[in-house]
DNA sequence: ACCTGAACACCGTTCAAGT
DNA sequence: ACCTGAACACCGTTCAAGT
């Protein structure tokens, strides 16, 4: 039951798990969907906007991730460590994916952009909650922005390879911890 | 003087500030540098390699500008301020190198490593500054993995357009300050 | 030691045509 | 409305050969 649309960006978003970025070709995405190698051109513009969907599709995911762990969480404060980290275990377990989500379009596909909303308004909702509750003095936006930027950066720094191997430099479990212990002290 | 090794990572450079990584190909990267199309594979094991050796080339220069920084600052708290508005300005300035210097390279070139490894002392040195001075009161390579996080996360998160535009988060000159502010508390 | 030119396989995109 | 197959321009890489 699922379009020949939906299963192109399956597709692409398999391919992309298998063989990283350059694994993603048309050709291959049109031959595991089904199709020939420029349906894609059907359903979308180019090959940018095939992976833009890719990225909307994994930013969603992402927002439920986030909502889902805020909602099982105890306590205010508990509620915006679970956020933090879920977004460092999904990132850490589709580094590519994660990659993609935050590369730099070219292009303002207005799918993408509700996406990434989605997952910023997941990120920040327990940052409000603890607010209203007074867990935190920060304004709710420059906290949960400070946690987002740490815990984003953290994950990058650490798949770029940059964070040093020898112990010297703090895990992302590490960075989340210390920044909502900082926060809410 | 230059040699052509030099002129090759030279007009990579040029062609990915000017039109982007798609615009750095193998071709126009020799037509620039004066030789063939494939002179880079005299000096070079392939494409990746040569981006890798851009990539250690804006590492350097990043240290450099993060040392400079810091030693024109006032105070141990001023140096580490320094250090991140250093880094966030050069990484706003130059965004398509700072995405490439952050890239999960498949190789692992020892020039890359050194690169990266003087990129990450030269900010990590104020830390250690500050904490025999006693101005902070976490362990030093913890906070300094904190700021460099934050403030790596911030400029990539705008870089993609991950940062509301309607003014509701933070910018990455607010997360540095904000986050320096905490630390230093 | 360093470089060139031709060649190969592959990819994104376009186009005319099919149902 | 959706898809196909051929074709085009382009790119990374290899190879035989040149100085």
């Amino acid at each position: 039951v699922t379009s020949t649309k939906d299963r192109l960006v399956l597709a692409a978003a398999s391919l992309l798990d298998e063989g990283g970025p350059e694994a993603v070709t048309l050709r291959e995405v049109g031959r595991l969907a089904g199709v020939s190698h420029n349906a894609p051109y059907k359903h979308f513009a180019d090959k940018e906007s095939l992976l833009a969907a890719v990225a909307a599709r994994e930013l969603r995911s992402l927002a439920g991730r986030v909502d889902r762990a805020c909602r099982s969480a105890a306590s205010e404060r508990a509620a915006i460590e679970a956020a933090a980290v879920a977004y460092a275990r999904w990132a850490l377990a589709h580094p590519v994916r994660f990659k993609l989500a935050f590369v730099r379009w070219g292009l303002d596909d207005p799918g993408l952009g509700e996406a990434a909303t989605l997952a910023r308004s997941a990120f920040f909702r327990p940052f409000l909650e603890a607010a209203r509750a007074g867990v935190i003095a920060l304004h709710p936006a420059r906290a949960a922005t400070i946690v987002w930027a740490s815990v984003h950066g953290a994950v990058d720094l650490h798949l770029s390879g940059h964070l040093a191997k020898d112990g010297s430099t703090a895990t992302p479990g590490d960075v989340a911890a210390d920044i909502v212990a900082l926060l809410t002290a």
